[in-house]
DNA sequence: ATATCTGCAAAGACTTTGCAACCTT
DNA sequence: AAGGTTGCAAAGTCTTTGCAGATAT
């Protein structure tokens, strides 16, 4: 894509959040910042970069798409935190290869997979949950 | 819910259907067996029986959800045919480990997960896929 | 100059909700 | 009779598309 307004101001967004955003919040911060962009324009060129392996996308669990811009170009996954959306990536040789393995088992081919963990980052998680003392009384689902 | 016409066709055609299938596809189905249902009632029965545990859910990759009665009851994951729909369970004592130890080590707290696998099963792998002089050209996503 | 990009409005898809009529107990 | 259930229609999300006008090279 050309090098227009809304693609750089698009790109020094993206370089700032360090989280998963939704495009919505991607064009809402964009409009904070006063820049002049659509919605649109903000899912189109999401979308060409999340093609490109420029952006990482993820679903959250409403279904919607959530977009960063990527860190490491090895292939990974996400620990997503549930209340702010932090998320930290990481690396799974282990799931890469179980998966490649019970697919195999089941004569399954041209294969993909998605793998995302959520749950409360240290800053989300309320307090008891963390001490030692009082073991955790909520049911992780 | 109460024992209603409704309600038990819902319940004969998820007894009848092996594989995940979308509530608009269940609603077609009950359609197509002339029950008079409406699309409403089977997404608010779909929505019950899957927070019940009596269903699995599943997040396809347009995002759409699908629903099919739970065979185990174990915690478990899927492989599915991103081409005719057909899924086998799959449990991966491995993946649940590794998806505590990768969040405890984030010190992540009340955690869940969705591993989600898709590829082309033996029936909608074309031949040439399979074949073993003829290796893969195409690329994997 | 011209092919591309932009963005409003409208469409599309899936899912949920309001509410009156209906059916089950 | 009473209350949950049904289902049409309408609303709500997120996302994509049509198309005319603006823009970058």
């Amino acid at each position: 894509m050309r090098g227009t307004q809304q693609a750089e101001a698009l790109s020094r967004v993206l370089a700032d959040l360090s989280e998963f955003r939704s495009a919505q919040d991607i064009h809402g911060e964009l409009r904070r910042r006063g820049e002049g962009i659509g919605l649109t324009t903000v899912y189109r060129h999401l979308q060409v970069l999340s093609r490109d392996g420029t952006v990482d996308t993820l679903r959250d669990e409403t279904g919607e798409t959530l977009y960063r811009r990527c860190r490491t170009s090895t292939h990974h996954h996400h620990v997503t935190c549930r209340s702010c959306g932090y998320s930290v990536e990481v690396e799974g040789p282990a799931i890469e290869t179980w998966a490649e393995h019970v697919a195999a088992e089941a004569r399954f081919t041209d294969l993909n997979h998605t793998v995302e963990i959520f749950g409360l980052c240290p800053n989300c998680t309320p307090a008891q949950l963390t001490s030692p003392t009082t073991r955790a009384q909520t049911s992780p689902a």
